[in-house]
DNA sequence: GATATACTTCGTTAAATAACGAATTGTTGG
DNA sequence: CCAACAATTCGTTATTTAACGAAGTATATC
């Protein structure tokens, strides 16, 4: 039961949801879900930690740089069922549709670039 | 977007959940689940209306009795999936499986009695 | 029609949550 | 070693949310 509950709050949040999404096409690094929801970082680390405590997501430490990846195969039944219920539901999502556009940009980018980029703000 | 924030949103919170669980074997009546619950009618009233207004429940008024059901093919896909999804993974919950006891009695006492019971506390 | 009763609505309070910036941690490169 | 920097942790604030009881609504029964 909590750790249905810890999947259930963590979808129940918008730049939650956007951010799963977001990974559908692959690993993203932190700076580059920053960039993509516009938040302050220290707030996009803590939602990426919420859903990483769920079990939705992986987190994979590079140097600097953490990324991020859905948990695919490694989650727990309830997770990928989830995960599948999510993607199909919010697949055509205007909101959703318009982050594909602007993760299509931020995936181009150099890390260091993406950074820079919200650090200017 | 919304409407999926609003499944999401009434998925998280346990006992919106056992209610959804309760309904599993059918129809129920307010008095009925709050007899489960054990919370205050206001309480319970205002959960099922957070189930209601996310489709995950249908209403029917029959006189006094306002009964609660699972949306089932009235549910939208986002809602039929959501529902399969919670069935299957905390069907076998502790919780639950007390909430099944405890259900197996109050489904068998006529709701005069059911609401006389908790009116009592 | 009056009374009891099943439920809802409203107002209040306490707890959880999302957001931020400042300070901290850990890593890379000079 | 030190400066730059990606990310996290911490403390604060504003909003949301769960719970309750009191008052209101609607229906059955006398």
């Amino acid at each position: 039961m909590k750790s249905f509950l810890a999947i259930t709050k963590a979808l129940s949040d918008e730049s939650r949801l956007r951010s799963l999404l977001a990974l559908r096409e692959g690993e993203l690094c932190l700076c580059q879900i920053i960039a993509l929801l516009g938040l302050s970082p220290s707030t996009v680390s803590k939602h990426m930690d919420i859903l990483h405590q769920a079990g939705l997501v992986q987190r994979r430490k590079e140097g600097r740089w953490h990324h991020f990846r859905l948990s695919g195969r490694e989650g727990t039944p309830a997770v990928r069922q989830a995960t599948r219920w999510v993607m199909q539901t919010l697949a055509d999502e205007p909101t959703i549709a318009a982050d594909t556009q602007k993760l299509c940009c931020v995936r181009k980018q150099d890390l260091e670039e993406v950074s820079a980029c919200y650090r200017a703000n």
